[in-house]
RNA sequence: GCCGCCUUAGCUCAGCCGGUAGAGCACCGCAUUCGUAAUGCGGGGGUCGUCAGUUCGAGUCUGACAGGCGGCGCCA
């Protein structure tokens, strides 16, 4: 006997071996049949699985928030049977699910076409119609080999094989289509549901390598209801309104073309938010004690090879050969610059910390493929320093660092949703002590201005580990903009030295650090986070001052230059046009108020204001116009 | 870089089985001066991504290349 514990407390004995579905029929009629697997002990398992010890146990049903990632995978499961059933030898890798869905890759000669999609999902629909049961076998190691091989399931045996030697060989019969899986399943196809849906195709590699074979891979997504299915569709075509290219068009900030691929264009809206971004972070480092510098944009490769950049990265550096041989390097970053600053000249100990920051542009020649609007690009700038310091500084400038950044987020109106602590990747310099030593002083820094780390193996910078910050934006996707790298490396390499208390010379740690990151991706960012509509002290134009008809054009103007004198900026939209097309249009554009200068306010000395997103006026007169928004276009460093 | 898809006017897109290009918005002009998300009429604008090929004839079919998009990989 076992004794199972629900979750009202109550603790009743059960034969050993007894199933899920028959613990649920002791309780009731509707909750077997509503039951689609079991929780024990914080373990899902398949409904007929029979139970050999006692524990906490939980039926889940359709509604339960862990029915969900079942559901997404068996839909995966399904889709592979389907897939199989329309083309024959297909083979199957592996389906995992991933946030809001599922994929499954394939290896097929043929390419799959957008075309088969729908045919797919037809024949997906009919499996689940077709309940078929799902059912766990056990099967020997050896033989499940022979099958998956025998049936030419080559990327199957693979699975198997490297499956640790411990571990129980399930394999999943779904009707006459068995699959090699982990498990827990759901009870028969018919309880995956049909809100699924096929989204896209995209080529992946076998085990995420480029050497591998590539594998054709087919997304989809999956709810537990059609209701859920269709929240979820619209939150998609919500993020396609936000995506910053769209936007970045039609508020005229950037371009990109042809002949310069990843490098931006700003036009003057979009760089008066860059400026407007790029003066507020200035401040705020000045006034943590930074200082800024400025460094050479081509250095001779000798310095990159110091740095190790070189090794590293050379292939994704733009060089230039002179005609002597000499070849020199656009910076893709600014570290080993500001390693020249620090080592010209003796320092003390009494100087340290060093803050440097440094906005200059990088360039990096990344991939084509990677290259994505403002947000993924070869030339770009960083809200960029390092904090050249003693050991016995680390901590402290860690934690002002974190909070600076906390204070900056809040300002920009993000959300800073997670900290990651990246550790040693494979190619890396420095000695596995100094990495053991780096990755925990980051930590306890981390801890001592009470941020909660998660630790990411492999993810380190090739000279030291980094704190990766990842912040949420309005429609809940993350993105990593700031990060605090710790570099006991590039000093070592560089021949960074000060002079101690003791008179002897000593290393100092280089802190690499960024809250915004890149200014152009955190801008893409910002753009999506908020669709366009700025808060008023960044938006690239804060006010229109709009006519209704040209008797007041005269006063529109003398109107429009009090808000300028003011240090607002602003726009006079004097055309002969009817103010309901002049407000769509601003609106449309998300000016953020639209001050209304009709014969009335011409005649009052007033404007009508309209903010975006509401059709709500306030007259006000020009005085009091100018003072209010002035006030609130005050960036928030400095109200 | 790799896989798939796409590329027609400034933008969004139509163009059937190959017969030589179309809409809406934007732009320009004229009229209108009209109080909070599109005033009316008229006009200009495209060597259909590029280069080859098939054909009497190519926006339409084939190939290569370029660029874009979605993924994968990469991201100092």
């Amino acid at each position: 006997m076992i004794d199972l514990k629900f979750p009202d407390g109550e603790v009743r004995p059960f034969e050993n071996g007894v199933t899920g579905r028959e613990v649920a029929a002791s309780i009731s009629r509707s909750l077997e049949k509503k039951a689609l697997l079991v929780k024990l002990d914080g373990a899902l398992m398949d409904l007929a699985r029979p139970l050999e010890t006692g524990g906490a146990i939980e039926i889940v049903t359709r509604e339960s928030p862990e029915a969900l990632d079942v559901i997404r995978h068996d839909t995966a499961h399904v889709l592979a049977e389907a897939v199989q059933e329309l083309f024959p030898g297909t083979q199957v890798t592996i389906g995992p699910n991933v946030e809001d869905g599922f994929y499954y890759d394939f290896a097929r000669d043929e390419p799959f076409s957008l075309e088969d999609l729908p045919v797919i999902e037809a024949r997906m629909r009919q499996i689940v119609d077709r309940d078929e049961p799902i059912a766990r076998e056990v099967w020997d190691r050896d033989e499940a080999i022979a099958h998956f091989e025998g049936i030419g399931e080559a990327y199957k045996a693979q699975i198997i094989r490297d499956i640790p030697g411990g571990e129980p060989i399930s394999v999943y019969r779904q009707g006459s289509w068995k699959d090699l899986c982990r498990g827990p399943h759901l009870p028969s196809t018919r309880h995956v549901g049909k809100a699924f849906k096929l989204t896209k195709l995209a080529g992946a590699y076998w085990r995420g390598d480029q050497a591998n074979a590539q594998l054709q891979r087919i997304y989809g997504t999956a709810w537990a209801s059609d209701a859920d299915l269709a929240t979820y569709l619209t939150r998609v075509e919500e993020a396609e309104k936000r995506d910053h290219r769209r936007i970045g068009a039609a508020m005229d900030l950037f371009h990109i073309q042809e002949e310069g691929r990843g490098m931006i264009f700003w036009h003057a809206k979009g760089w008066t938010l860059y400026r407007t971004l790029r003066n507020y972070i200035r401040r705020r480092l000045e006034a943590e004690g930074y200082v800024e510098v400025k460094t050479p944009q081509l250095l001779d490769r000798s310095l990159w090879e110091r740095s190790g950049h070189w090794q590293k990265f050379h292939d994704e550096m733009f060089t230039c050969e002179m005609k002597g041989g000499e070849v020199l390097a656009l910076k893709p970053m600014n570290c080993p610059g500001h390693v020249q600053i620090f080592n010209h000249g003796q320092r003390s100990y009494r100087e340290l910390p060093i803050r440097m920051a440094e906005f200059d542009s990088l360039h990096r020649n990344e991939s084509s493929g990677s290259l994505l609007g403002v947000v993924r690009v070869r030339g770009m700038a960083q809200d960029d320093g390092h904090i050249f310091c003693a050991e016995e500084q680390i901590e402290a400038e860690s934690k002002a660092f974190i909070d600076l950044l906390r204070l900056t987020y809040a300002d920009l109106e993000v959300e800073l949703q997670a900290v990651k602590l990246a550790l040693r990747p494979d190619q890396r310099f420095g000695t596995d002590d100094e990495w053991t030593i780096a990755e925990d002083t980051l930590e306890r820094a981390a801890r001592a201005a009470g941020v909660e780390v998660e630790r990411v193996p492999g993810e380190g910078a090739f000279y030291g580990p980094k704190l990766e910050f990842h912040l949420r934006d309005a429609i809940g996707r993350t993105w990593q903009c700031g990060t605090l790298q710790l570099d006991y490396v590039l000093p070592e390499r560089l021949g960074a030295a000060y002079v101690g208390e003791d008179g002897a010379k000593h290393r100092p740690v280089m802190l690499h650090r960024a809250i915004l990151g890149s200014l152009e991706r955190f801008i893409g960012v910002l753009i999506e986070h908020v669709a366009g509509a700025f808060p008023l002290w960044l938006a690239p134009v804060q006010v229109v001052v709009a006519t209704i008809t040209a008797d007041a054009d005269g006063y529109a103007a003398a109107a429009a230059g009090a808000l300028r004198r003011a240090g607002l900026r602003v726009e006079t939209d004097l055309r002969n046009e009817k103010v309901g097309y002049k407000v769509r249009e601003h609106s449309l554009t998300k000016v953020p108020v639209i001050a209304v200068a009709g014969r009335r306010e011409a005649e009052e000395g007033k404007l009508a204001l309209r903010r975006l997103g509401s059709g709500a006026q306030e007259v006000l007169t020009l005085e009091e116009a100018v003072l209010q928004l002035a006030a609130e276009a005050t960036p928030p460093d400095l109200r």
